[in-house]
DNA sequence: GTGAATCGGACAAACGGTTTCCTAAGTTTT
DNA sequence: AAAACTTAGGAAACCGTTTGTCCGATTCAC
């Protein structure tokens, strides 16, 4: 073998960073060719053991990292995905993000990440953007879980929505199991000796809204019980968890239990109660939904609530993906289970 | 010109999704050969304005988006970087990325997204699948402010750490500016009258804890001030700040302002004071650090607070690696100011 | 010792664009 | 009308890797 110097020795160094090698060089250190070298550090081929060895020694000594840009070129394949999100990185994209990259990760798949801001015109650039990049797959997460229009017909990559459903039931969507978080903190309460028990949410413009309330009627029906008052839409801020609490103690003040729809709801409702003189947990159970760590742990009491399981929606979102891009695409709608997290409140 | 089909017949549909036209297509729909409808498309070479628009129509006709993949093959540029983030998108992560985006969006960046857990093993993982994919250049988000390991040494591509400084200080770093956070705190208080202040912070074993104490005390100094006691150095909770002000009340119920290091700690102080019979802001005044609307809002009363510019410094991390990879690197320790946010406490 | 089977590795095509070089017209000059 | 320029567009090289084909050299059977 041709003793080679041990540094690629040719090209523009230029800027101050130092030269990658490529297979090219593998080779040449190795004394073989360049398609031998290939076969060998992929296990191709039919080659001597030796052979092999020698050219992982000068992979090794070279740093040699191939390029999967060049591999994309020829497999078609970039093991890349991207997000879209339209949630800013807000509170619901960080879990869904999280999940997703689990997922994506085992496959050795990485993430584009791409925040719409909810902007349309925004949305379409960036899946411009991603298709020129040639990602395998793409995810869609939304804030919501009202449908959402397709981000696209006929596109040439498998796409999953998140979080907020696809209207087009042919695509493939991942939602939270809205009535299953409804039943989870009523069978609670219920379980926990409570029987007049009300309902405070977000707007009533929002579907998530509107379908916990009827479930919650559901799950008090399915115990025998009426819900105390009408269902108490107004918007997901402590304020106005507060603003409800204070009227619903005038209007109902026998209330041992009350059903937020979100935990900055449930952190307001108790601090109303709490300044109310009522003592908690004793007299009037509370229970939120989003397992918020920030909100639900600095609550007084620590809120028990109904965690929606968003990491895990997230993963199957990927994983969902995953399989799309094998071949094996799962269209409709899929959802995910919640847990209830028990605190003290 | 002959008169071709409309959509490239040949190859191998397979899936169910769309095949995706080649320039191939467009050169043959167009009536031209492939390096003549690269040029009409990139505005290149020496071509009649009427042999452009018909390569144009033909592209716009087949949806015919360039792969950056092959692309990139050739010019050694993928406009492509990493963010790896120790931080698991929380509080500070986010809006760094959103700034980091924001400015790789205007240089046509893309940004794969890594969450290291602030594992090491993780990190190293990532930063050899970011390389295999030829990013052009690599930011790493931390989490803190105290210095960290570089990420590797002798990179092929810049690296710019953001909040989480670089140990070596040949490496391009950007930080907030915690001394000029706690100067428009202390501004603040003393320009609203107040004189007997204290400060409520975080752990003593964060830098950004012990950097901004001192420098609490320096901009008292400056006044003519000192500080009331010493720096209450706690953990970074609302029952921390709580538990502090209590404390703080008996040793020196005459305290008039309260500089706390972050919104949670300061949301506990407001709600221990205002418990204790205090009234906010005319008994005492509250500033925290962070500008976190989901605490700083929901507080009673809304909190003023500073805002440390965590989405200016993920754009000046973007800005920075952008420069360095177009060949202007800048070396050392850059800071962003922050600003203070004027809300009722 | 000869032919067949096996083995190890070189060679070249391919992926999808961009770019350089070159040629065949058309246009101007003498 | 021939020489000198322009102009428009084609052919081919190139980027870095994978993979199928093919060929020379051993080894084996007879």
């Amino acid at each position: 073998m041709t003793s080679d110097t041990s540094v690629p020795e040719s090209g523009p160094p230029a800027n101050g960073l130092p030269r990658r090698a490529g297979i090219a060089d593998v080779a040449a250190r190795a004394g073989v060719s360049v398609g031998t070298a290939s076969k060998a550090l992929n296990g191709r081929g039919n080659l001597r053991e030796e052979t092999r060895a020698r050219v992982r020694a000068a992979a090794e000594e070279l740093e040699f990292a191939p390029s999967t840009v060049a591999r994309s070129l020829l497999t078609g394949r970039t093991f890349t995905v991207g997000i879209i999100t339209t949630d800013s990185y807000g509170r619901f994209s960080i879990p869904i993000m999280r999940g997703a990259e689990d997922a994506l990760g085992l496959g050795e798949m990485l993430a584009f990440l791409c925040d719409s801001r909810d902007d349309p015109i925004r949305e379409q650039h960036h899946i411009k953007r991603l298709l020129e990049r040639r990602v395998d797959g793409i995810i869609v997460a939304g804030r919501r879980t009202d449908a959402r229009q397709p981000v696209g017909r006929n596109l040439p990559v498998p796409v999953v929505y998140a979080l907020a459903p696809s209207a087009d039931e042919s695509d493939i969507s991942v939602t939270s199991d809205e009535p299953g978080a409804a039943r989870l903190a009523i069978d609670h309460l219920v379980r926990t000796g409570r029987r007049r028990i009300a309902h405070i949410t977000g707007p009533h413009s929002h579907a998530s809204s509107r379908v916990r309330a009827d479930s919650t009627v559901e799950a008090l029906r399915a115990h025998g019980l009426e819900l105390v008052g009408d269902p108490w839409f107004g918007s997901w801020s402590e304020a106005w968890g507060r603003f409800a609490v204070a009227q619903l103690l005038r209007s109902d003040p026998d209330v041992d239990g009350i059903f937020c729809g979100a935990d900055v709801i449930a952190r307001g409702a108790t601090d109303a109660l709490r300044e109310s003189g009522a003592s908690l947990p004793m007299q009037v159970g509370v229970v939120g939904v989003d397992n918020w760590v920030i909100s639900a742990e600095a609550a007084r009491p620590p809120l028990t609530t109904v965690d929606l399981g968003l990491q895990e929606l997230g993963r199957r979102a990927g994983e969902l993906l995953i399989a799309a891009i094998d071949g094996s695409p799962a269209p409709g709608l899929h959802t995910v289970p919640g847990h209830l997290v028990v605190r003290e409140s």
